[in-house]
RNA sequence: GGCCCGUUCGUCUAUCGGUUAGGACGUUAGGUUUUCAUCCUAGAAAGAGGGGUUCGACUCCCCUACGGGCUACCA
């Protein structure tokens, strides 16, 4: 049998890190095992469409370099790939499904029921639409052959499975094993809607089938309704694919899984790319690749101690049995350092080929050695992309205060002759390594402190003790920049 | 409330009955004879609780507690 798995997000809103996660586990999956992975968009839900949502989660596939082998625009024999327009196929099933007597019509209103709802909560049970009060509803079962037909001709019923009573139903899940229920715990769902599009549950398996599904990896959101959905397979009499079930992303600290509201809050992201002026990832200085990682590491392991993977490491590494459990909190703090780590083994050059965004703010009068200094200088501090900006406008602004503490501390040591001496230095452009022989020479002759030294100058051209080889700033600011700072520091002294 | 799933350092995790319970992030302390958010070294830090099974349990079983999910004409 080949392996076929789908990643079917809904068409709601931006994708959500924890559907990258599912997308991703999908993609290794499929990878691993010679396979297909597959985008089918399910957009059901007329009242939840998002407008761009779909063309979102494209790019964001494409961006983590999780591109699909079918989907909407590459379609691969089993389409369409959006559930709106397979609206006749739900339809000619779910005929099916009637003529058997595994369905059946209703035709209550969302207002009956919701009345019912209520009635039920008041007594404090559970409301369910089931084999033991589906006769006091409206539907084909307790309705006479007229009324029936009367109801079927307006044209607003729904049609719900007809689950059968004190039935024990065995599913398994590969990740957690084998599990039982019994039928007079589920309801009879409603499989298509009175707008005449199918429910999840009802579009999920046709689809599943048609498409050829050998696997279904999601995320555990969907194991309670496992049994539904084997009954609904049994109903078919289709085969039934293998099931996985991924554990949840969970919020950094506190209770339940991660929503987006947790990354406003705490500031990082959680979607992949911007969204409604929200940066991703990818607008935070994430490369992809690192994003990817760190999410493989959430609810996965390699059973090794290696951390860093490319996804085609990932694909070879990956094994089904090494997913865990039980929810994963999100870190943000080790998605940094992953990413930073990628950073570190990127080529200066290719990073600012890859990702000249978060370069704009350099002089565009700068060479393409000067460029590749700089970053080189600052590179390895860096986490994320986005903190770049601000590790490198200390090159094109002055600094406007200077750190009172260091000040106070270098004052006591009398700097001027160390600072007059590197004012005469600025008579002509000399690179980093001459500056730094310099310095120490004079240092030798002089025996000051080395560190007093490099503080005091530090401060007067930085305005604190932070940023980049000092010696490698003054070259590149070049020689008038660097008297200029130096002479507007002095009078602090 | 009902049903289902889970529970090893603060966090992500290794361990598949016998280990000084290992690694990583974070954290702490040193070091890199200039800063530092990098790098290096060292340290602190864990089997939810209670019963079994067993010569032996983090590992298997049960109960409790806690956590998570589901409970829509949403997915």
């Amino acid at each position: 049998m080949s392996v076929r798995v789908r990643f079917a997000p809904s068409p709601t809103g931006a994708l959500h890190i924890g559907g990258v996660r599912t997308a991703l586990f999908n993609y290794l999956f499929a990878k691993k095992n010679n396979g297909k992975f597959i985008l089918r968009l399910e957009d059901t839900d007329r009242n939840r469409f998002v407008r761009g949502a779909e063309e979102y989660i494209v790019n964001a596939l494409n961006w983590a370099g999780l591109t699909p082998d079918e989907s909407p625009s590459a379609p691969g024999g089993f389409g369409p790939y959006r559930q709106s327009e397979r609206k006749a196929l739900y339809k000619k099933e779910i005929e099916k499904l009637i003529l058997s007597g595994k369905a059946y019509y209703a035709f209550d209103t969302p207002e009956e029921l919701a009345i019912a709802r209520s009635e039920s909560e008041q007594k404090g049970e559970v409301f369910k639409y089931s084999a033991h009060n589906r006769a006091e509803f409206r539907n084909a079962i307790s309705l006479s052959k007229e009324e029936l037909e009367n109801e079927i001709n307006k044209g607003k019923g729904v049609v719900r499975l007809k689950v059968a009573v004190g039935e024990t139903i065995v599913v398994k899940d590969e990740i957690r094993g084998m599990i039982q229920i019994n039928s007079d715990e589920i309801d009879d769902k409603i499989l298509m809607k009175a707008d005449g599009m199918p429910t999840y549950h009802f579009a999920n398996i046709v689809d599943d089938h048609h498409m050829k599904i050998s696997h279904v990896i999601r995320g555990e959101e969907w194991l309670p309704s496992l049994p539904l959905h084997k009954i609904i397979y049994e109903a078919f009499n289709w085969e039934v694919p293998v099931f996985m079930h991924l554990p949840l992303i969970l919020k950094p600290e506190g209770k339940g899984k991660l929503s987006k509201r947790d990354g406003d809050k705490a500031g990082f992201p959680v979607f992949p790319l911007e969204w409604e002026n929200k940066p991703g990832f990818r607008e935070r200085g994430f490369l992809p690749e690192a994003m990817i990682n760190y999410l493989s590491l959430l609810g996965w392991n390699p059973g090794s101690e290696q951390e860093i993977f490319s996804l085609d490491e990932l694909v070879n590494a990956f094994e089904i049995n090494k997913i865990q459990k039980s929810g994963a909190r999100f870190d943000f703090e080790k998605a940094k350092w992953v990413n930073h780590k990628y950073l570190e083994n990127l080529e200066t050059k290719s990073i600012l080929k890859r990702f000249p965004e978060f370069f704009e703010a350099l002089p565009s009068t700068w060479s393409e050695k000067k460029r590749t200094l700089i970053l080189g200088a600052v590179k390895e501090r860096l986490n994320l992309l986005e903190e770049f900006e601000n590790n490198f406008r200390l090159f094109f602004e002055d600094p406007k205060t200077y750190d009172n503490k260091v000040l106070e501390k270098i004052k006591k040591k009398d700097p001027e002759k160390i600072i007059d001496f590197v004012i005469e230095l600025c008579e002509k452009e000399i690179d980093a390594l001459e500056w730094k022989s310099l310095i120490s020479k004079w240092n030798e002759e002089h025996q000051y402190s080395f560190g007093l030294i490099m503080q005091s100058l530090r401060l007067a051209i930085v305005g604190n003790l932070s940023g980049p080889d000092l010696f490698l700033i003054c070259s590149l600011l070049g020689k008038d920049v660097t008297l200029k700072r130096l002479i507007k520091f002095k009078p602090n002294l």
